[in-house]
Order: C-alpha cells, then sequence, then structure tokens
DNA sequence: AAGCCGGGGCT
DNA sequence: AGCCCAGGCTT
C-alpha cells in the first residue's frame, strides 16, 4: 500500500477514535443484535432508527423470539420506519438460523449472506463487527469518502464502479482491526465527510483529498441513473359500522406497503374521485351510506412515487360482508401496521372521537 | 442491468 | 423540489 493510502487509513481510525458516537450496538459482540441494528440503518439514518432498535431489542431479545413471533407483529414493531420489506425478511431470515444453524447465528461471510435480507454490505458488517472477520464494509459512506479523497469519478451505480470501489476498500482494510476500520470510514462519513456541506476546510485528510485540492468535493460522488417518479391516486373508504366496526384490507401483492394493512382502496387514474363518483362507487357496491365525510387530499410523497390520498369515511348501519375485508372493532385498531400516512388519519379520527366522549 | 421498495431530514 | 440515508430483492 503507498504511502497516501497508508496516510487515509491513520486518519480514518484517529477520527473515528476521537469523534465515535456511543451508539448501543457498538457495545455489543452478539451478531444478534448487530444484525437487527444494521438492517434497521439500511438506508436509515441513526437518528430515525435508534427507537426503532431499543423497541425490537427489548421485544425480541433473541433470535427465538424474533422466529417464534407473528409476521403481523414484527411488521407493527417496523410501522412507521418504511421498506417493509426488511421487516419481512428479518422473520424469514430468524426462523432460516433455526431451521438451518440450529438456532445459532452463523460465523462465517458466506453463511451470513445466505441469509434473506442479507447482502454483501450487511454481511461484511456482520462478519466484522461481530465476528472481526476480513470484509470490507462497501456502503454509502464508504462510496462518498472514497470517490472524495482519492478523486474517483466511475459511477458509483454501475457494475464497474461497484467493483473499483469494492477492490479499493479491500485493500484499505485494516485487517488486523476490521471492525474498527470498518466503523470508522463510515462514522467518518456520516458525520464529518456529509453529503451536503462537509467540514473540508477542517478536515485532517484534506491535503491530500483530491477532490478538496479540484474543488470537486460536491459533485462526487457521481450516480449515472436518475429515479423516474409516478404518480398515483389513491381513493380509500373507510367503513365505520354503527360507531363500533372497521373494516381493513391485508395488502398482499407485489406493490408498495407489501404486508401492511389499509382501508378498502379504489385507485383512480387521474385524479381523485368527487362526491358524486364516491356516492356512484357505493351504489355499485350495494352500499347505502348513512353519512360520508371526506378529508382535504393528501399528497403523500415516496422516493419513488407521489401519491395523492383522498379518505372518505362512510358511516353505515350494516354489515358489509361482499368486499373480503377483515371486520375489526374500531380500537383494536392500534393493533394493526398501517403505513404513515393512513396511520395519521387514525390518530386524528381517534383523537376526535375521544373528544366526543367528553 | 434495471426497476422497485418508505419515510424523515436537510438544503 | 431534490437529494440523501450503515441496501437488497425481483424481474
Amino acid at each position: 500500500m503507498d504511502n497516501v493510502k497508508k496516510f487515509f487509513v491513520q486518519n480514518i481510525l484517529k477520527y473515528y477514535s476521537k469523534n465515535k458516537r456511543d451508539l448501543p450496538w457498538r457495545n455489543t459482540k452478539d451478531p444478534y443484535k448487530i444484525w437487527i441494528s444494521e438492517i434497521i440503518l439500511q438506508q436509515t439514518q441513526v437518528k430515525q432508527g435508534l427507537s426503532y432498535y431499543q423497541k425490537f431489542i427489548q421485544r425480541f431479545p433473541n433470535i427465538q423470539s424474533l422466529a417464534n413471533a407473528k409476521e403481523d407483529e414484527v411488521l407493527h414493531l417496523w410501522q412507521g420506519l418504511g421498506y417493509y420489506s426488511r421487516a419481512r425478511n428479518l422473520h424469514f431470515a430468524a426462523q432460516q438460523i433455526q431451521n438451518q444453524f440450529g438456532g445459532v447465528f452463523p460465523q462465517t461471510y458466506d453463511e451470513i449472506l445466505s441469509l434473506k435480507g442479507i447482502g454483501e454490505y450487511t454481511a461484511a458488517a456482520i462478519a466484522s463487527f461481530a465476528f472481526d472477520l476480513p470484509y470490507a464494509v462497501v456502503d454509502g459512506n464508504v462510496f462518498r469518502v472514497l470517490s472524495r479523497f482519492f478523486g474517483i469519478r466511475k459511477a458509483i451505480d454501475s457494475s464497474e464502479g461497484k467493483k473499483f470501489f469494492f477492490d479499493l476498500a479491500n485493500e484499505l482494510l485494516d485487517k488486523t482491526n476490521p471492525s474498527e476500520y470498518n466503523q470508522a470510514i463510515m462514522e467518518f462519513g456520516a458525520t464529518f465527510c456529509t453529503p451536503q456541506s462537509p467540514g473540508c476546510s477542517n478536515c485532517r485528510l484534506n491535503n491530500y483529498c483530491i477532490a478538496y485540492k479540484k474543488n470537486s468535493v460536491q459533485q462526487l460522488p457521481v450516480k449515472s441513473k436518475s429515479i423516474n417518479k409516478t404518480t398515483r391516486y389513491l381513493n380509500y373508504f373507510v367503513f365505520i359500522e354503527k360507531d363500533k366496526y372497521i373494516y381493513l384490507n391485508k395488502r398482499i401483492n407485489t406493490d408498495i406497503w407489501k404486508g401492511l394493512y389499509e382501508f378498502y382502496l379504489v385507485e383512480s387514474k387521474h385524479q381523485n374521485f368527487s362526491l358524486n363518483k364516491i356516492k356512484e362507487h357505493l351504489n355499485q357496491l350495494n352500499i347505502s351510506p348513512q353519512k360520508i365525510i371526506s378529508v382535504p387530499k393528501i399528497k403523500h410523497l415516496l422516493s419513488h412515487q407521489n401519491l395523492f390520498i383522498k379518505i372518505t369515511t362512510i358511516y353505515v348501519n350494516e354489515k358489509i360482508s361482499n368486499l373480503n375485508l377483515q371486520r375489526i372493532e374500531l380500537k383494536q385498531i392500534e393493533n394493526y401496521a398501517l403505513p404513515v400516512v393512513l396511520q395519521k388519519f387514525v390518530k386524528v379520527y381517534l383523537n376526535s372521537k375521544k373528544d366526543l366522549d367528553k
């Protein structure tokens, strides 16, 4: 390794020794807890994931408790965190460990990688953090830090670019302490060499940082693809029967929010339903409403979809049995995992109910 | 290889 | 309004 690379490694380690945050998953070698933290932190910042980690570990302190749980409960704990396949895969993988590894968390890179929901990054993270194995992590932080310091303009979302960064990261990896070094480079990216407003002028590495010297920090890392956003119009019918029951649908198709619950949904092509359209639709369903109340149209933004959502509460006096919906008691709804946008609606609705009861 | 999958925070 | 985040799975 040349002197610039040695300089890089030494200063990354020095930065970490002086600036590391005290995070719960850093105070353990338990591969289960490290695994949970890594899944939660995929595409998720520490600030957003920390409370989920705490309650997840409290409810499921070990592999067995997670494997024995129902998927609905795992999703309920995950409610609001997004990318719900992570929760479904976590549950599935816990059962994989029970069935294929005798309930003991696997201790080799290839076995860890074989678990559902664990890719190259997470396998390297667990292998190095829990078992001190020499596998370099390559995540968004590593792409950013390496591309800037070494001035690499290869696209991080191309096959060639990924291989290049992967090889470089493994060359730089401190084999004497892969756990410390892997966490150091990610911490440096997460807290100092940040996407916006990095601390370049005070950076201990800036003498040899190519992006800093060429004034191209803002242009790195390079991404070639841009995401394509689609717009959808969702019309939700919240059926309330005699002020006591509410009707839910479980999303089972390959689409957003798979595994979560929602209300009766009619998707429209160009715009949300008008009141007349709603009445027309209820008529087709053979449902006679006692009262119809819509909330103002909601714009809900996902990373790749813009959702325009109209939620209409339909009060009825008779049981609805022709729509293949689950009929539950109103007060039980807090036990079901809902998308955030519907969870917020329920919270407002239940709060107004509480006010009425006073 | 490309497309898909959430929600929050920052600028 | 656009980009980012301790990425991985499906097609």
